[in-house]
This record gives structure tokens, C-alpha cells and sequence, in this order.
DNA sequence: AGATAACCGAGACGGTACGTCTCGTCTTGAT
DNA sequence: ATCAAGACGAGACGTACCGTCTCGGTTATCT
């Protein structure tokens, strides 16, 4: 996951490497002062005098904060995966709340928006974000999809198009939904918010 | 919209007064920096020039830039209005539409994720931006709500609280989602979008 | 002698005026660093600290170290004076020991030729030096020479072109030895080798 | 030039024997740099570039910067000759002008001034400055009275200590002057000044 | 009419973080 | 067993904004 991203191998590669621990440490150190210092009064000074690493090692490997942040937050993540509860609303119920607990993260909240924020004005920031956060997302949406239709609590798609369009328009109303409730009307999306949602969009989709 | 944010408590004021018009060049000026700068990129010291304004004027009259934003961004939401196209389903399809036009525009899509980052660590902006701006939306929703019932489309509440809950919920998901679809996924809430959407949510609340 | 050094006075000045107390301590504090840290360890941070002064508040004046090493040491040479020994000879030893016990001073002997070597690919810093330094001490060359011509000690020159060549050579070969004896060889430039000196030179003018 | 090393024979041990011509490279490269970047502007990184060398090859051979550029600047003294043109005075003038010639040079100007700059807080720097340059150039002072004492043009010397401080006066008041004329002062001290020095010089010693 | 009070522009101030640069040291792999 | 390549911790650079503080001057209302 760290190692990708800075990935290019042009056949030898001469000098020391890089350190692949200053790596975590950064990430982690970012983490921490997302959370104790939220996104606009982080600084990557400080978040180098965290890391025990000098701020030029950090500029060597990031582009800036935004990317940074970007990279830290993405990390909780990886953690997301699709329950097997036995049916399609306990699924998807357990799913987004697992969603939600991430972003009742500190460092979550504080970070998240802000680089959505930013990434409206930069197309690199937008992509990198959809690669490291929204992707990984969207496969959950996918799998889901595919597990119900095992179990035939869904219909088998017929026209492709068409299935794409549904799964985006699932996708914005499911993380739409949580991220508003949580960060702008900041209420928590906790279980009894998750079971109203969930039964409304279910039975929105299940025409 | 403007006189309103700066209230007026000892009832007489010796000295010379604020000038009016310097808030509308201030909001003014801070939407078009927005657009050309973006939010992160925008500094008050611009905004003051561009306005024609000191530094000095801007600080009296705002906290900040989080503050000042707010104001700026709230100003574009007062043109909202619950259009009435003679059923439920084409009124919210109008007024999404028009949540959609504002969220297109780049001096609103710049500042408004910014600023609900910002809030997530400020109490008193998160409710700056309640007041402000989600109010404001929300208060569409109950005026949507009284009408189709009025029509018949909908039957009258029993339980007002379980009804309270209903509105927040129609809310984010409505916000949510619209928002998700224009910052996040970046593509735009056209009107076969706003259909399909108002589809899904339509038939998951009528039960 | 501070005051002149950024004056521009377009009629009216708006603002804040400028602390006349910054600049007096600002050069103070250079001349401190200078005689703690020599020159190449001096940094403009440091100063501004010593200073009790923000970073900006100096570079607002100085463009960089050079310009305000300059002006630091310059002040130095205000004290010097041509003393009225009676003769010649004694004037001239007298004025060389007071040259000789400023570049005696740790804060000239760091700064001097520090920028004086700067100066060699900085036509603007040498002509800063020409104005702030060396003028100061050419006109006590000037001054000598005239009152050894009023106590007949020296001719009128005649030809007022070759005179000027006369002083620029007496000058440089004064200044020359003492800041090389000073600097370069190292040792003190005492009365005893100021008397050897001065008989060298006198002897040598006296055709 | 540089690359010509790198064919050099394999030899029976490891490594590469080129430690001596790249102390040529890296002096070379050292005084290249002098011309375009003068002494401040002068990196050690860049030299090593420009020597084709690394970084840590420079280091092993040299403490930093400034022991770097007296021996760069040293070598430009090795062409220093005491001409015999007949006479005291024309050997004088011819030593001068070939001083003044070396001083000239861009990489001379831009690096002597600057170590000895250094050198008023650098005893060691101070000394490796007599050994490498100074020293070189009194060498002259000396050669030139035996052979002017040779001629009977001078006296032989009674006191000895007497005489070397004679000597000492002598180099301080020559390069002194020639130093000051050209770095201080930025005239070219060309032949019609240096006769006029030599002149003033010789009549005041000729007691 | 004059005083009083709050406003206004301009711009200097003490701070803080920026992103870059160079330093001198320390791994690496290749020769 | 050196070398070039280059990453590393450290720290100064000069710039940009921050939010505050004088300045000299300008409206207003209240005596």
C-alpha cells in the first residue's frame, strides 16, 4: 500500500534507498496531528518533527499536504470490508455502518472533506483521491451486488450500461447520505439511522 | 440578508456608522476570489483589495475567513425556491435541480466542502453554516412535505417526532447525495440523474 | 545616519509610520552577532531575534545580510576624526591608530572584508561600501592635506587632476596596509609600526 | 578530461586509482565555479558536479568550503616569478603587475577576499592562507633585496630583526596597496599606478 | 456650531509556516 | 576497497499571510 506510490524502477536503481519506515512514520505522525490539530492547523513541519524525519524527506516523497492527507486518510480504508449477515439489508446495514464508524474517526472527519474540498480544484488530487478512497469503496457496492444476486434477492442485469449508472447512483447516496449526516448535520449514524436508511433505499431500489 | 449578521444591541450608535455597501463589495469580492483562487488559495488581504476595502474594515465586521465564506456562500442559496410543478415528484425534482445549479457553480463548490471541514472542529461555525445554509434547504423539504399532503399525495403525520426524524432523513439523503455526485464523483446532477434519483428516493419513502 | 539610508518621501506617507527604534536596534544587534558569530555564522533570523524584531520587520529595510552588514559597520567609522597633533607626521599617525582600532573591533574585522569580497560581484554593495565606508575616510585625507598646506608643511598642487591621483594612492596604500597588516598578516598595527609606517610613506610623498 | 579516468587500467586491487587527478578536477571545477557563481553563491555539491565526483570524494580531501578555495586560489600564486629587469625598481614594478594581474582574475577576486574574510575567526584557515599564498609572495620580498643588495643598490642588512620587520612593512604596504586598489577601490591597478606606487614606495625606504 | 465617537484607507508590526536549498553524513550497488 | 549516486537529519533562506496596531483623516450623531 505505501510502496506504490512512489513506485518508478527505471531498471537499476543507484544510491541509498529510501527508507520504507519513514514511510508509516509519516502517515501515522499525520494521523496523529489530523487528529490533534485538524486539517487546516496541521503543518508538515510538524508532522516531520512527529516522524522523526526531516521535512525535506517528507517533500521528497509527497507533493504536499494535500497528498499526504490524502494517503493517511486513505489508509483507514483498508480496514472496510462486506460482512456476509446472511441477507442483503444486514449487508449493506453492516457495511455502512462500518463506513460510518471511519468517519466518526478525528482523523477521518478533519481530513476527508478537506482534501474533497481542494480536490475541486485539482484534477490530480480528485483522481488520486477516487484511486486510494472512493474505489475501494465502490468494490463493496459491487461485491454486494453479486452476493445478492447469488442468493437471488436481486435479478440478474441485463443491460450493462444501465447496471453501471445504478451502482454509481447507489454509491452517491449510500456515502453521500452517511458523510452529510455525520459531517454536516454532524448527528451520528449510528444503528437505528443505518436501519431507517437502509430500509428506504431498498425499497427505493427494488422496483 | 446582510444588515442582519452584525446585530445591533445598545439600541443608539454614536459615531460613523458601517458603511453598507463595504459588506456587499466584501461578499462580493470574496465569491469572485473563490472562483479565481479557490478556497485555499484565497487570503483576506486579496479580498480587502479586491473589494477596495482596508484589511482593517474586514476584520471588524468578520472572525475570519471561515466566517467570511460562509456569508459569501449563504448568499447563494437565497435564490432557492420550492418551485410548485404540480406534484410531489416534479417539485423535488425542481428544487434538486436548483440545489444542483448552485453546488455547479465554482464559487460555491471552492468554499462550501471547505468550510464544513473547517466545522468539523468549530462548534459555533458548524452552527454559523446550520443557520446559514442548511436551514435554509431544510426549510424546502417542510414546505415540500405540507403541500403534498395538502394535495394528498401524503397522509398527515401522527407521531411528530418520528416525523422530525423523516425530514432529517430525506435531508441527507437528498444533500448527501447531490453533493456526492457533484464534489466527490464529480460529475454532474443532470436532470436524468435528478430523475432517477427522485425515483428511488420517492418510492423508498412511500410505503 | 540611519534615517537617510530608506528615505523616500513621496509628499504624504500614509500608514504606520516605520519604528526608528527597529533600525537603531537592528544594527546593534548585527554588530552582536557579528563579534559572536563572525559573519558567514550570522543569519538574519538570529539578528531579528537579538533585535526583539520580526523577521519581515528586517528585510523590510535590508535587502540581505550584505546590505545590512554594511550599514552595521559603517557606523563604526562615524568616530573617526582627524586629530590636530601640531604636525603632519603626528596627524597622520594619530588618524591611522584610530583606523587601525576599528578594524581592531571583532564586529569589523567579521563583517569588513566579508562584504568587501561580496562586493566584487555586486556593483551596487561596493558602491554602498564606496558611500558608507571608504568616503568617510578619504575626506580625512583631504582634511590633512589641507591643513599641512595651510601650516606649509605641503605646496599647493598645481594641477588639480594629478592631486586627486595623489590622494587616491595615498589613500589606498593607507587603508591597504592597515587592513592587510590587520587582516591578512594578522598582527596588531601598534604605535610602533604605525610610526615606521607613516615615516615610509611621508618620505616617500616628500619628493 | 575527467572522463578519461574512468578507463584507466583495472589494476590487481579494487577501486580506482584516480585520487590524484581528481584533486585537479575538483580545484579546476572549484575555480570554474569562483568565475560564474562567485564565493557565496559557490556550493560544494556543485563543484563535485562539475568535477564529475561525488560528494564524499570532496569531503575526504577537503574540512569544507573554505580550505577548498585557498588551495584553488593558491595554485593561481605558483606563477608568481621575481623578474630581473636590471634594476630594483623595475624588478619591483614587474613583481606588482604580475600581483595585480593574478588579482585581476575573477576567481582570485571572488575567492581571496572571502577566506580571509574567514580567516579573522579561523586560526588554522589563517594559516593554511600564509603557508599557501602569503608566504609564496614574501618569498619575492626577500629575493628581491638580496638581489637589489647583490647590485649594491641596498645597503646589507646590520640588525637582523630589524630587517625582517623591514620586510614585513614592505609586503603589508605592497599588498596592501594592491589589494585595496583593486577590490576596495575597483580601479585597475594598471602600469601608470604602478610606477607611482613603486616610486613612493623605494623613496620612502631609500633613507 | 462644536464635540465626540466610531468609522475609514494605508501600511508597519511580531509571528508562523511555507517550500527550497545546502550542509555534511550515511547507506547502497557497481567496478 | 573505492567510487557515483543519492537519501538522510538539520537548519537557514526569503516570501506570503496572519491578525493587530498605529497613523492621519472622514463622517455621523449628540449636545
Amino acid at each position: 500500500m505505501v510502496g506504490d506510490m512512489h513506485s518508478r524502477s527505471p531498471a537499476v536503481r543507484s544510491g541509498r534507498p529510501r527508507s520504507a519506515e519513514a514511510d508509516a512514520a509519516i502517515l501515522a505522525a499525520t494521523r496523529e496531528a489530523l487528529v490533534e490539530l485538524g486539517w487546516s492547523k496541521l503543518t508538515l513541519g510538524d508532522v516531520a518533527t512527529r516522524a522523526g524525519v526531516a521535512k525535506t524527506t517528507l517533500y521528497r516523497r509527497w507533493a504536499g499536504k494535500n497528498e499526504l492527507v490524502v494517503d493517511a486518510v486513505a489508509e483507514l480504508f483498508d480496514a472496510l470490508e462486506l460482512p456476509d449477515c446472511g441477507s442483503l439489508a444486514a449487508d449493506i446495514e453492516g457495511v455502512v455502518l462500518q463506513f460510518a464508524a471511519i468517519l466518526a474517526l478525528p482523523e477521518a472527519r478533519s481530513g476527508l472533506m478537506a482534501v474533497v474540498a481542494e480536490a475541486t480544484r485539482d484534477e490530480a488530487l480528485r483522481e488520486r483521491i477516487r484511486a486510494s478512497v472512493v474505489d475501494r469503496q465502490k468494490r463493496l457496492v459491487l461485491e454486494g451486488r453479486a452476493r445478492a444476486q447469488a442468493r437471488g434477492e436481486l435479478p440478474a442485469e441485463e443491460d450493462p450500461e444501465s447496471a453501471a449508472r445504478t451502482v454509481d447512483l447507489i454509491f452517491d447516496m449510500v456515502a453521500g447520505a452517511v458523510v452529510h449526516r455525520t459531517l454536516v448535520s454532524a448527528e451520528p449514524a449510528d444503528e437505528e439511522w443505518v436501519r431507517s436508511f437502509t430500509r428506504v433505499l431498498l425499497q427505493g431500489l427494488g422496483s
